[in-house]
RNA sequence: GGGAGCAUAGCUCAGUUGGUUUAGAGCAUCUGCCUUACAAGCAGAGGGUCCGCGGUUCGAACCCGUGUGCUCCCA
């Protein structure tokens, strides 16, 4: 077969991905091995799989077939989520855009059905890009949050939370999305610093009112009569809803206003001024107005004086009738306008630049209004409680924990309930209804509903769609229908799941939540881990964003790199929890990795055409190499799974990077590569295929393509590597990888001394070795002979040329050349040699010769310093001996 | 304002109960190589006040305190 010269991804991993289909590898049943079980957390159908998707799914591929690979019954639930609010967003400006039709002209089904159409067509993109991926989900196990036996399941959990008392439905103070017209969780509020304005008014008090001020008292207005106060805000198109003006009771300047009143400015409306501790005596003027419609403290302060609310916004965001003012009007329009005719008015005393947080809507990025509304909330309190005890025991563990626990165990402590009705169309509309009096009626159908209701009366439903994250908390559990048939065969073998992979930045909205809903309707922990994956960003270190346009196409980087590259080079450098600056550099690590592998591989093989029979012994060149990388293979095997256990996938590939790369490719295959025209012997080659599968086996859950590829191309095979078990890692014996090390050292070494002499590669040289132990070369010495391109090695002659000495740990070498030899630059680098020698010696007798280190180190630590400094002094006297013979 | 995390080479990061060296890796940089698997490669090298200060200890990148800077969460 002709092979390529570089690798190709684009065939292969079509190829590879129909293959592992059509033999289900990727089907998981239930049966009497172990589960090992991840859910995906379902992309939002609003769009396509950006980079953080991107990682999140790789890992998860990762856990999921190491798992399959190891004895696990792998199952790996596919996904999406209707993402109520954001995808209606989206469908409701796609309508706008693309057809022309406003969403208040069709009617609930005729919306749902536009809804389901764009739900069809990004699903879809979405399933094509995981599937590009290479992730190997169970594909007979899609799951959809809008799906009928979902929808069914998130019904009767609202019911079952309603009859517990859990669920209630009331007037409270709620963020309200005046784009998307709905009510939000406080949650979906994201908090930002902006520059804004604070607007000194003047409150005229009623005329018969007017009282006599000090002077001294009060700053502003030094007038013998107050006329006026002045009152600070940010929200000037707000004071049509002003009820009272509020100030501190110990406030002297403002205590001869008790029992007056005072105007509202453009309505004229009498509003009485109240004392409240509550009131900042520093901030703006030291007097508030009270809007209890449009702040949450206002609104308190409302409810503890007993004020009417008057709501002045439309839920729009446009001014109410009221406001009796620009009705109608957008409520920042509205707020300029205002300004004006205050200012014209002689109202407006001043203005100053102020520094405020402003909430913004998550999905729609509107200014969130605080509004009084009634919906339905669910108390969180006793749900809390056991969601945070499973995590505090450690029965679920969070990774990294240092960074997360205690955010987790903040937010459950400072719960609060949780609103979660919104005013929108596509979600599971909520199962309550109403009578003729207002009689409300929770049950999961018409029919019941009507039997809870006495009597003949005519019953409306609840407009109103739950939460989006109402569904989503219960994804562990009713993928495998455990809410719609508990106890079936599915939900019981494979929950809890095992792990599970998701941002950080949803632990509030859903991990929190699924540990509720788990311990609430399992009364069992949803999952036994959680891996948090940090931000991706780009390189400079900034969010990855449309407007940027710094975040990448999924399907282009597949195209350009392949998927196993673009997985490679995004978790080579993620390590858990923190972010990740994503560079297309690494992607092209990956892919130059993969052309290594591919290589190699051709290498492997063309020896494979022309094979010698021959055995080798342990003895030889060849078996040395094989003896010492077997032994550095199980190494390396350890190391992997101890990291893997910990979830430290980054560190684990650069380590299996740095095995194939540097210790399988750059050492091994050189020192069994048979000279020019010569064969190679059938066991060394067998050995070589059989490590060559080690490594691929080892690195297949990280790139599953390419190690496929070349796992079926080293030799012809009936099974395939997706679903090949490991074996146990055996036991490394570390003399043997040490004599492997010192070889490295002194090839090295001798390399250097090449290239710093420009003695070229093909320049044959003779080495003469000074060591105390001249056996220990027997195994090597014809590796060190080609490695070095040296014609002959000695252990005793005296060179007869010219010659380089060096020191490679305690072995003196000299190297014998026909080229006329720098003794000032052999000198310079064996002296720098000795310096560093000296000062380490010099640290170890500080040490050693300090009576309190004696006392109290242990035993093998002096033991260790001991060893040390004899290393030390051998080094030394080599080094020295080797300058003194170049005197 | 409250809380959490981080600060190690130009960049991204390792450094697992304080002692295996006077701190490691990858990328980037520099030097030399068209060596018949790979120039998407090979060989070699340089590069660090472990953020500042103070403390604990025989011994600190690691523990404690403090300052500075960055990031995130909550109000």
């Amino acid at each position: 077969m002709d092979l390529s010269k570089n690798y190709i991804p684009a065939a292969v991993e079509e190829k590879w991905y129909k293959h592992w289909l059509s033999k289900n590898y990727f089907k998981s049943v239930p049966n009497d091995r172990t589960p090992f079980t991840i859910v995906i957390p379902p992309p939002n159908v609003t769009g396509v799989l950006h980079m953080g998707h991107t990682l999140n799914e790789t890992v998860q591929d990762i856990l999921i077939r190491k798992a399959r690979m190891s004895g696990f019954n792998a199952c790996w639930v596919p996904g999406s989520d209707h993402a109520s609010i954001a995808t209606e967003a989206k469908v409701v400006d796609m309508l706008k855009r693309e057809k022309g039709i406003d969403k208040k002209d069709l009617s609930r089904e005729e919306f749902l059905k536009y809804a389901y159409e764009w739900k069809e067509k990004y699903g879809n993109i979405i399933y094509n890009q995981i599937e590009r991926l290479g992730c190997s989900v169970d594909w007979d196990r899609v799951s959809f949050t809008m799906d009928d036996y979902y929808y069914k399941a998130v019904i009767k959990v609202f019911v079952d939370l309603y009859n517990k008392g859990l669920i209630y439905r009331g007037a409270r103070m709620i963020n309200w999305d005046p784009v998307a017209k709905t009510a939000l969780s406080d949650e979906e509020v994201e908090y930002k610093d902006v520059t804004g304005k604070l607007y000194y008014i003047k409150y005229y008090l009623v005329k018969s009112e007017l009282s006599v001020v000090n002077e001294e008292n009060n700053s502003i207005y030094n007038s013998q009569l107050t006329t006026h106060i002045v009152i600070a805000t940010q929200r000037p198109e707000t004071i049509m809803g002003d009820v009272a003006v509020c100030a501190n009771p110990n406030d002297e300047r403002y205590a001869n206003l008790k029992g007056k009143k005072v105007i509202v400015p453009l309505i004229n409306k009498e509003v009485p001024v109240i004392f409240d501790d509550y009131v900042d005596k520093d901030f703006g003027t030291g007097i508030l107005k009270i809007t209890p419609a449009h702040d949450i403290n206002d609104f308190n302060i409302g409810l503890k004086h007993n004020l009417p609310v008057v709501d002045t916004l439309n839920e729009d965001g446009t001014l109410s009738k009221a406001a009796q003012i620009y009705v109608g009007e957008d409520r920042f329009v509205a707020r300029k306008k205002i300004v004006e005719e205050l200012k014209q008015k002689g109202l407006l005393v001043k203005e100053e630049e102020y520094i405020t947080r402003l909430g913004y809507s998550q999905r729609t990025n509107a200014v969130a209004e605080p509004k009084i509304s009634t919906q339905w909330f669910i108390k969180m309190r006793e749900l809390a409680r056991p969601a945070l005890q499973t995590v505090t025991s450690g029965e679920v563990k969070i990774h990294p924990g240092e960074k997360f626990n205690a955010t987790y165990k903040y937010w459950l402590e400072n719960v609060k309930d949780w609103c979660i009705s919104r005013q929108l169309w596509w979600g599971q509309q909520i199962p309550a209804w109403y009578d003729e009096d207002g009689n409300v009626f929770v049950a999961e159908t018409n029919e019941e509903a009507k039997k809870l209701a006495t009597g003949n009366k005519q019953l409306t439903r609840d407009e109103d769609v739950l939460d989006t994250w109402f569904s989503s908390w219960l994804w562990p559990i009713e993928v495998f229908k455990g809410i719609t048939e508990p106890n079936n065969k599915d939900i019981n073998y494979y929950y809890p799941t095992s792990v599970l992979v998701t941002g950080q930045d949803i632990i509030f909205f859903w991990v929190a939540r699924m540990i509720m809903a788990g311990m609430e309707y399992m009364h069992e922990k949803p999952f036994s881990d959680v891996y948090f994956t940090g931000m991706v960003r780009d390189k400079q270190g900034r969010k990855m964003s449309k407007q940027l346009g710094n975040s990448p196409d999924l399907l282009h980087l597949i195209h350009e790199y392949g998927a196993d590259a673009v997985r490679f080079g995004i978790m080579i450098s993620s390590p858990a929890g923190n972010d990740l600056l994503f560079d297309e550099n690494s992607l092209e690590q990956g892919k130059y990795f993969n052309n290594k592998l591919w290589n190699a591989m051709k290498l492997v093989k063309m020896w494979g055409e022309k094979l010698e029979v021959t055995s080798y012994q342990l003895q030889d060149t060849s078996g040395f190499a094989v003896n010492w990388f077997e032994n550095r293979l199980n190494e390396v095997r350890t190391t992997v799974d101890n990291l893997m256990n910990q979830f430290q996938l980054s560190e684990a590939l650069k380590i299996i990077y740095s095995l194939i790369w540097d210790d399988f490719c750059s050492w091994y295959l050189e020192w069994i590569k048979p000279p020019f025209e010569e064969k190679i012997s059938e066991n060394i080659y067998s050995k070589t295929i059989s490590f060559f599968d080690e490594l691929v086996q080892l690195l297949h859950p990280f790139m599953p393509f390419i190690t496929e590829e070349i796992y079926h191309l080293l030799k012809e095979r009936n099974d395939d590597l997706i679903v090949k078990q490991f074996s146990k890692a055996k036991e490394f014996n570390s003399e043997i990888l040490q004599q492997g090390n010192t070889l490295k050292e002194i090839i090295t070494a001798i390399r250097d001394a090449r290239h710093k002499h420009n003695i070229r590669q093909k320049e044959i040289i003779k080495l003469h070795i000074e060591t105390a132990d001249e056996k220990q070369y027997e195994p090597i010495k014809n590796i060190l002979a080609r490695q070095t391109n040296a014609g002959s090695i000695s252990f005793s002659t005296t060179p007869a040329n010219s010659f380089i000495s060096i020191v490679s740990g305690k072995e003196k070498i000299l190297i014998e050349t026909n080229i006329e030899i720098d003794t000032a630059a052999q000198k310079e680098k064996l002296l720098k040699d000795l310096n560093y020698l000296k000062g380490f010696l010099n640290s170890i007798d500080k040490k050693l010769s300090n009576d309190r280190f004696v006392q109290n180190a242990r035993a093998e630590v002096i033991e260790l310093e001991r060893k040390k400094k004899l290393d030390a002094e051998s080094k030394i006297h080599a080094i020295e001996q080797s300058l003194s013979s170049l005197e």
